[in-house]
DNA sequence: CTGTTAGCGCATTCAG
DNA sequence: CTGAATGCGCTAACAG
């Protein structure tokens, strides 16, 4: 494998002119750098990983940290996100390494760092109280959090907004006369779970309705748990005619549910999700759910890395997006109600 | 960041001993080791990664090359063989990096592994005919291919057996007294996609019936196929009292379409998927489908790729694996048939 | 504009 | 059992 020596005996300069043509340093001559790349390409030489990053003490790699959990790992949701963050970490000049945190807490998200393996961390879902961000914060590692906030220095991180989502479909229910609301919570560990409870909470009291703990199901994000969530709300008297699943997938298995039961959506009940997967709009009825908006979350958290990374003290950046409501057909009047669905931003499942 | 030798300096010792002491070197008086150790933890040292990488010449990473589809991308199926590969991969003491191809094909593969980055390729899913395997295997870089097969050097491979399967959906059709099974392909790109439609095509007329052309649908993967094979099929004269789909997305798409079309499943016409995607057991009626063995997949692989990666000359592996069939309730007796579902392997929904 | 010197942190080879 | 010398491939700092 030939190294820099190897093109510069080749091409008649010292390799420190190699090193320079490989940099884009303005100060070679043309005519030496035509000849340098010229070879470059003849023998196929690429700079060596390894001796760079000892050099600049760079490593030019950033570490995704994966939630613990492999069943949040299996959230289609997730796979995106990755996928746009390798897309816009590359024109950086960075790579992704995949850290899985199924060993030992602090270790597993510190060593790499030590090892300066990589130069920064993009840690995903981190569940409240996490030791790990403590030791994050510790050894000064430049971290974006993403869909969890913490004021530790050193980490960034960005997040939706889950009040506002809340807001919006207590509205959209209001507006069909819903008058009892069940809410089918995620796994409460998590901090975006924590707080789509506690804003569907503090959002009903602050309109003047009390709000009942037992009209809460304790779900675990998975769709069993959005089954289990039908067979309680059902048993539930009042019941409630309409229900706000915190993903998608908890209401899928509630529709599967009140299918089985023989009831019909969304003239039995009414059910809206959040995060609209693909499979959101190939249920029956199609589900009502809110979009997050994936790349721009993607785009924030390698932006605010990006300079945490280039700076020498703590730096964090803080950023909430909205998402984008999806109406499709699983919401309808609540019985006896005269309201009509509110027809906007009607998504049908393209076919 | 403190390196061997000031862990050397305080343990009064050369760093050569350090060195030995971290790479469990035996010849190393237990005292001294353990003196060294002590300091080692004290003052939180860790060798540095691109140091070993470049005196080593071996970066202890493995490339992961995703599919360039977006779509594909968000199977959880890829997901879920990520994590496994990763867990996998650690005790062997190797990283895993993040390589998405959506640049000039040649490069983006080789390009980590001519700058030793990375040591080896784990390629998930590649098309029919793909220029990059050739490259891949001219620049001699250990890899194994996942769901796809080649015969180059270097390049070894593990997939189910998908001639196997369709077999086994054809009997298990057959005994419900089918006549008219129409099929559902995916990405015709994908080896595994005619792999399956071709094992369709003999496996009918090894039965001694006749293909038939009208009877396969050329679907993309997606749901919204599916929902298109449906109309088609039904359109069908004679129409299909059964369908294979190559994947559960597109059987549940028909699933949705049929619903929407006022059809019965499986009274008015079975539908069996691939994969069982954890939706398969959420949709109404519950799909039955085939199981693959992730994580056999997954250790298959890396095993491949570990003694790959330690041999100095060509060498590769061919793993074929088989799944295993989950019989829910979508596949019911052709219409007016007598024959019952044979139900073994009965699995039904955690609940 | 180009070359020389030095060293990043570690492991291999050879001496003690 | 331990240490000294050497070089992996590259870049920063300073000459020329």
């Amino acid at each position: 494998m030939p190294s820099q020596s190897d093109v510069a005996r080749l091409a008649n300069v010292s390799f420190m002119t190699v090193s320079r043509v490989v940099n884009n340093d303005p100060r070679v001559k043309e005519e030496t750098r035509e000849r340098v790349l010229r070879v470059i390409r003849e023998i196929g030489y690429y700079p060596n990983a390894a001796a760079r990053a000892l050099n600049r003490r760079k490593a030019m790699t950033v570490g995704l940290v994966l939630p613990r959990d492999e069943y949040v790992l299996s959230e289609p949701y997730f796979t995106q996100l990755i996928y746009h963050i390798e897309r816009l970490l590359v024109p950086h000049g960075y790579g992704l390494l995949l850290i899985a945190g199924d060993g030992s807490a602090e270790r597993d998200v510190t060593v790499a760092f030590r090892q300066r393996t990589v130069d920064g961390l993009i840690v995903l879902g981190s569940p409240i109280g996490d030791e790990r961000l403590e030791a994050i914060s510790r050894n000064r590692i430049p971290t974006v959090l993403m869909h969890a906030s913490s004021e530790l220095p050193w980490i960034s991180w960005v997040d939706i907004d889950n009040e506002a989502m809340i807001g919006y479909f207590l509205n959209y229910l209001a507006e069909l006369s819903h008058e009892v609301i069940g809410f089918i919570a995620g796994d409460l560990t998590v901090l975006d779970a924590r707080q789509r409870l506690d804003s569907f909470r503090t959002l009903l009291e602050r309109r003047g309705r009390r709000f009942d703990e037992h009209l809460v199901y304790r779900g675990d994000w998975s769709s069993n748990a959005g089954f289990g969530a039908y067979r309680y709300f059902a048993s539930l008297e009042p019941r409630p005619t309409a229900v706000i699943s915190s993903n998608d997938h908890m209401a899928i298995g509630f529709i599967k549910a009140a299918h089985e039961a023989g009831e019909r959506i969304p003239d039995d009940v009414s059910i809206v999700g959040i995060d609209d997967i693909e499979m959101a709009s190939f249920t029956t009825p199609a589900l009502t759910t809110m979009r997050q908006p994936m790349s721009e979350i993607a785009a924030a958290a390698v932006d605010s890395l990006m300079t945490s990374m280039g700076r020498e003290s703590a730096w964090e950046a803080h950023t909430v997006l909205s998402a984008e409501p999806v109406i499709r057909n699983s919401c309808g009047p609540a019985a006896g109600g005269r309201a009509l669905p509110r027809q906007q931003n009607l998504q049908t499942p393209g076919s």
